[in-house]
Parts: structure tokens; C-alpha cells; sequence
RNA sequence: GGAGGGUUGCCAGAGCGGACGAAUGGGACGGUCUCGAAAACCGUUGUGGUGUCACAGCCACCGUGGGUUCAAAUCCCACACCCUCCGCCA
């Protein structure tokens, strides 16, 4: 969330902000008359405390001297003044609550340097790279759900069977192209990234502080019964990781990774890019995650842009990078790059990568600080997350991409080594 | 799921309803001493809010949320988490 202060000092200079994110002002407006409500009674709350407590004390006093008569005088006028302040304080919490509401709901305000534009089709391509559109043979025009079924790696009937529809099943070289992404992924950010193998299922606490609630709540597959969420990312426990805790200036920047499956409801977007692997509700992903101060932020958000692309070329995919425009970000998005995959069968960019720096928002609701190099006070950190490689899409632009005119595709080099030397699947 | 024990500051740990934001010890930091260090001694050492040009002041916080009371770390209720034992289990 937005610190209150700022709105407080600097309201018109917030609204503009959130204007270009294309949000409407007036929950800002609302935010900043609740609070300041709330601190003038709140002020008011505080006085009648203290007094409430110097008239105790000097009751507990009068006892002790055995002045029980003046004693029992005050004890009527604390109990008046006790009563008025717990009224005053119902009210302040009502209030206290409301700001907290609303300014749950309100984003992230775009960083400065983030293009203004409207919608994606506003977000500049920043480079794009191994992208031929005539380089494609007709062997590679087939989409991967129709060379994955013919060559029995994909199993999307079943999955259906099992699971209802839009959940997936690999099988045999399928099943470990799939694991051999995220083993290769993991292995190739190890230099700088700490493995972390988080939960999966996650606290309401958990989701909030990310920002996927309350707002998306229908978005996310919960358990009721225990109160808990299956997470859309393990952006979601990284960043809970240092939650409510304090680090060490010294240990910035921390890089955390994760593997783990995603789970995501897809609500409203039934039929939309919904074959093969394009959009599912649950995959396989390698997060890759930073907690910095805001000075280390910029270099970050590139390390780990540069990262993810390497490794998606890598993999000898076309791919480009896609700068968000304000209108286009996220909700908890300060900045953010995409990395889109070309496939050649569906004909389509798809985005494999989402790498965000969201500043202090989540660390503000999540309340992790850091304590500057000689400083007194604490600071909010800042965060940044981004996959490093999400199965599914890549799975599908390897599948299309390397495709061979026999109908057999062929491994990527780097992956052979988590193939159990598996050089091409289809070929006896 | 059942039974019992616990949750206090950076750590350990005390705390009779009033003088407790909290004893004491350790740690850390600063100083004295020293050529330097150790030891000893002295001092400092939580977070958040509000407020102020800045101080001051005021408020809140002893797992969380309620309650009793003029007054709660302390009494009552509920919940969460941790530990031990039993049950179940990959």
C-alpha cells in the first residue's frame, strides 16, 4: 500500500501519479478525509487517557495514604472520562480500519521513467532478438498441443478426465522436458539466488501482503475450512518471507528463488488462449525474487531482466522484451519488463516473464524494514520478483520452435544433461 | 484428534492489580584506563503513532482479540503459535 503520509503531503502530486495508471482519484480523496479525521479524534482519545491515567494514579496514591474518601470523589470523575474515551476510541478504530481498507485497494503509483500508455497495446518493445518471421518451415507451424498429442508427451484429454478443464498432464520426455526446465532454471541462477522450496498453500495474512487480496480474491483457488490459499506464484511466500522482520543493511541485496507449482483460477478468461498450455490453472515456475534497498532496486530489476533472458535464449527461443506502460501495470507494480517468447505454431508472442519492482508497497503491508548503514530509524525495503522461467509457455515455444520436419523436436542442448541424454523426443 | 506446559525487550529471565516500558544478568555500542588489548569501572541501548522548525510532550505495544476495574504484563474468556506425551500418518 501507498504511505499515508505522502497522500497526506502530497495528495494532488499522488493522484497524478495514480491518474496514469488510469485510476480515479477520488478513493485517494476518501483515504485522506478518513485520516484525517481519525488523527484529530484520535489526538482527542490520547488526551483524555492521559488524564484518565494521572486521575489513577492518584487514587492508587490517596489509597496507599488511606484517604479513602477523596479517593472514591475522583474515582467518579475517572470513570466519566473513561467511558467518553472508549467511545472516542470505537470511533477512531472504525476510522483506523476504514483508511487501512481503502488504502489496501489503491496501487502502486508508477515509477517516473515507466512509459505513459493506456492498455498493452501501449508497451514498447524494448529490443527483440532471434526473431526471423520468414525464418519458419512449415514443420514448425503446427501448434504444440498437436505435435505434443501425436507424439504422446501431452495428455490434455485425460487431464480433463481427472481434473476439469484447462488442467494439464505430461508424459514420458513431456513430463521431463518440464522438470528439466526448472531443474536447468534453478541451476543456472544458483550463483546468486538462494533456493528456497516454500509452501504452496499460504495463509490470507500471506496473499494480502503481496497484494492478490482482498482485490483478487477471485483469482486464487482457497480452502475455506483452514483458512488457506493455494498461491498464484511463490512470489507470494518469498516475499512473506522477511515478513514483520527487520534486516540487517549488510545482508542487502537478498536473492531468493523458488520453484513450485502455481495454482490459478483463470476466472473470466474461459476460452480466451485457453489451448494446449497457454493458459492453465496450474504449472510449474522458477521465481526468482530480491528484497533490496531502494538505491540497489534499478540494478536489480536489470540483473534479473538479463537473467531471465539469457536463459529463454538459451534455450535457442525468439523472444522480446516488453516494457509495461503505467496503464498496463499491475496493481502492485512500480515498474515492469515482460519477456514474451515467440511460438511459431500458434503464431504468437506469448509471455513466459513478468519482472516487477514494486518499490516499498509490499514491504509497507507485509512490514519488513531494513536499518541503514548508520542510520537510527528503520526503512521500508523494496522488492522486486520476476519468473525466471514458467514452464508451460515454454514448453509450448520449445515444442513448436524445435520441431523437425520428421515430427520429432529436438532438445535443447542445455537441457540434455537433465534429460537423461534424451537428444530428441519422437525419435526411436 | 486427546492431555499437559509455555509465549515478557537483541538473548536469558523476574514481575504482589497502582510507584512497570518493565528488575537482574548477558550481549551490543560509547567512554575512562592502556603502547595496544583483556579485566575493571561509568554511561547508552525497543518499536510504532501523534506532535514540533527542532526539542519537549502525549498515546499505544509484555503472543492476538475481547472482558472486569478508577487503574491490567498481572484477574477472567476466546483464539493463535511453540514444547512434551498419546493417537493417526507419507
Amino acid at each position: 500500500m501507498l504511505d499515508i503520509r505522502r497522500i497526506r503531503s502530497d495528495l494532488d502530486g499522488v493522484k497524478a501519479d495514480l491518474a496514469r495508471k488510469g485510476v480515479d482519484g477520488s478513493e485517494v480523496d476518501a483515504v485522506a478525509r478518513a485520516d484525517s479525521r481519525q488523527r484529530e479524534l484520535a489526538a482527542r482519545r490520547d488526551e483524555l487517557r492521559s488524564q484518565v491515567k494521572a486521575l489513577s494514579a492518584d487514587i492508587g496514591r490517596l489509597h496507599r495514604e488511606g484517604r479513602a474518601d477523596e479517593a472514591n470523589a475522583l474515582r467518579d470523575d475517572s470513570r466519566r472520562l473513561g467511558d467518553e474515551e472508549a467511545a472516542l476510541a470505537a470511533e477512531v478504530d472504525t476510522l483506523a480500519a476504514e483508511v487501512r481498507d481503502r488504502l489496501l485497494a489503491i496501487p502502486n503509483t508508477p515509477h517516473p521513467d515507466a512509459p505513459d500508455g493506456a492498455d498493452e497495446r501501449d508497451n514498447p518493445v524494448l529490443r527483440v532478438k532471434g526473431f526471423d518471421p520468414d525464418g519458419y518451415g512449415p514443420h514448425q507451424k503446427v501448434p504444440h498441443w498437436e505435435t505434443g498429442t501425436a507424439l504422446g508427451i501431452l495428455d490434455l484429454e485425460r487431464a480433463v478426465k481427472i481434473s476439469g478443464s484447462m488442467f494439464t498432464m505430461l508424459r514420458g520426455p513431456g513430463a521431463t522436458l518440464s522438470r528439466a526446465l526448472c531443474q536447468y532454471a534453478l541451476d543456472s541462477m544458483a550463483d546468486a539466488y538462494e533456493e528456497i522450496r516454500p509452501p504452496t498453500l499460504v495463509t490470507t495474512a500471506t496473499l494480502t501482503a503481496t497484494g492478490q487480496l482482498p482485490k483478487f480474491a477471485d483469482d486464487a483457488y482457497s480452502i475455506p475450512r483452514d483458512d488457506l490459499w493455494a498461491i498464484p506464484t511463490a512470489e507470494a511466500p518469498l516475499t512473506s518471507i522477511a515478513a514483520g522482520e527487520v534486516l540487517a543493511a549488510a545482508e542487502l541485496p537478498m536473492r531468493l528463488m523458488a520453484y513450485s507449482p502455481c495454482y490459478r483460477r483463470e476466472a473470466g478468461s474461459a476460452g480466451r488462449d485457453t489451448r494446449g498450455l497457454l493458459r492453465v490453472h496450474e504449472f510449474d515456475k522458477v521465481e526468482i525474487f530480491a528484497y533490496a534497498t531502494p538505491e540497489q532496486a534499478p540494478a536489480e530489476l536489470d540483473a534479473m531482466v538479463a537473467r531471465a533472458e539469457g536463459l529463454i535464449a538459451s534455450l535457442g527461443l525468439a523472444h522480446r522484451v516488453v516494457e509495461i506502460c503505467a496503464g498496463d501495470q499491475g496493481q502492485a507494480h512500480h515498474r515492469s519488463i515482460d519477456l514474451e517468447v515467440y511460438a511459431p505454431g500458434v503464431d504468437q508472442w506469448l509471455e513466459v516473464s513478468s519482472i516487477s519492482w514494486l518499490s516499498d508497497y509490499q514491504a509497507r503491508r507485509a512490514g519488513i524494514r531494513y536499518r541503514p548503514e548508520g542510520a537510527k530509524g528503520n526503512e521500508l525495503v523494496h522488492t522486486l520478483n520476476g519468473s525466471a522461467l514458467a514452464v508451460p509457455r515454454v514448453w509450448a515455444a520449445i515444442v513448436e520452435t524445435h520441431r523437425q520436419p520428421d515430427g520429432t523436436v529436438r532438445v535443447p542442448d542445455v537441457l540434455r544433461p537433465y534429460m537423461r541424454g534424451i537428444e530428441s523426443i519422437g525419435r526411436r
